[in-house]
DNA sequence: ACCTGAACACCGTTCAAGT
DNA sequence: ACCTGAACACCGTTCAAGT
């Protein structure tokens, strides 16, 4: 140890850090596991990335890597669809990622998917509400899988409340009796819950699709409505008559 | 202090962390900092109430007692919209507590909101799908909210992190150009920040309900085809042959 | 420049001891 | 039963000292 070994560098302790949070969950290591599992001692850690939310920060930029962009040339439902599968895939490997990346916001780097995005949302009609669009389909993914990964944590404990709710449900007072039911038949085992939380995910997911599918036959007259009366304006200006027709 | 005072009861205690929540949100408290507020050891937080995710728990379930129930006779989009938007005025006040409301689910006390959310939704023809519904509305609110406190925990990290962000967006390379241009308008003051979560709240709401009443046109097919099939059934059972007419 | 070891100022939680 | 004071086992972060 005490020879000039070949320093640490800034990508090994970034590296570590996502091993562990793949395996602990990013909430579930400290700064001195991280160290310990280096081999170093902490402040080695703040010399070469800085503090823990900067360690945290660079996890998160290495997890929006790994997600694949679908093809430029799907219609925008699907590259939606594709996309927002992917991210639970990616995310969910990675335990209170998700959380930070709805936080954080788009990252340095995160253009990768944030342009063909906007370019599929544009091309599709969605205009000036391309944006608000984009970010409700990612922040509605991102909070729907924070919420899983908090949930998870410790899987004993939601076991537990869930039975427990599933209980307080069953009394009619409650006003929770559907959803008694509904909890009984699954709080038997994590992995019924799990499975829920997967088809809660599609659901939502298509629910969030369909509301900016609404929104898009809005926009999309209010558009045509738009160029309607430019048009109009222009041949005014010209003093055509040609197109007064569709006046009334 | 060495007389017999009036002991401590619990309601102190959760009235106190509430207290503390308003002012600094409930992660910006601690049982020392409670204790503290109270004139008492911190033992005593553990001995009336229990551990800090009890008093959390505890303080979760007053907020969701503050949250006004709109009126039974509303149509479902109205009754949500009202519903969800006192939510945002609650919770808000009580910075952090959203989080913790998503991540329980539905606390006991809570069917005070539910029964009625799930009656009005049944009403409507949401029929199977009204759990589902509740569930997506609800998350998509309250995660909203969560992503908003946690972004305004520090309000200057977040301006740092917006102009940043801003900066960033310019570069033509990041493909983030729309979003260069949005965030560099807005991030001049915190209080702009703020109008802009408002209407992103506002905005992904009404993207939600329109999911849901995307949905409830698909129901209400299915639940008409199931009355024609039931009802042929039963007119196929009793030899009557009266409304065979619309089979085709 | 890189790394160590130790310290600092915090946490949540527990518990023997007092009244 | 109620409360105190002190301790325990942790944190993230910093920093003088070594090579």
């Amino acid at each position: 140890m005490s020879e000039g070994l070949p320093p640490i560098t800034p990508a090994q302790v970034v590296d570590a850090a996502v091993r562990l949070t793949v395996r602990h969950g990013i909430d579930g290591w400290t700064v001195r596991a991280l160290a310990q599992d280096l081999g170093v001692a902490q402040a080695v850690v703040y010399h070469h990335v800085g503090d823990r939310q900067q360690v945290v920060y660079a996890v998160a930029s290495q997890v929006v890597d790994q997600i694949p962009v679908p093809a430029a040339d799907r219609p925008w439902r699907e590259w939606f669809g594709a996309l927002l599968a992917d991210v639970r895939k990616v995310t969910l490997h990675h335990p209170g990622v998700a959380r930070h990346l709805v936080v954080l916001g788009p990252l340095a780097g995160a253009g990768r998917i944030v342009r063909p995005g906007m370019d599929v949302l544009t091309a599709a009609g969605f205009a000036e509400d391309a944006m608000m669009i984009y970010n409700y389909l990612s922040n509605t993914a991102l909070s729907l899988i924070a919420v899983e990964d908090e949930r998870n944590k410790d899987p004993d404990e939601r076991m537990r409340r869930a039975r427990e709710l599933a209980d307080l449900a069953q009394d009619p007072d409650e006003g929770l009796s559907e959803m008694g039911e509904w909890l009984a038949s699954r709080a038997v085992s994590i992995d019924q819950l799990r499975a829920a939380d997967a088809h809660n995910y599609r659901f939502s997911v298509e629910r969030a699709l369909d509301g900016a599918e609404a929104r898009l036959k809005v926009v999309r007259k209010r558009t045509a409505r738009r160029a309607v009366r430019l048009e109009r304006r222009s041949t005014r200006a010209t003093g055509s008559k040609l197109s007064t027709k569709g006046q009334e």
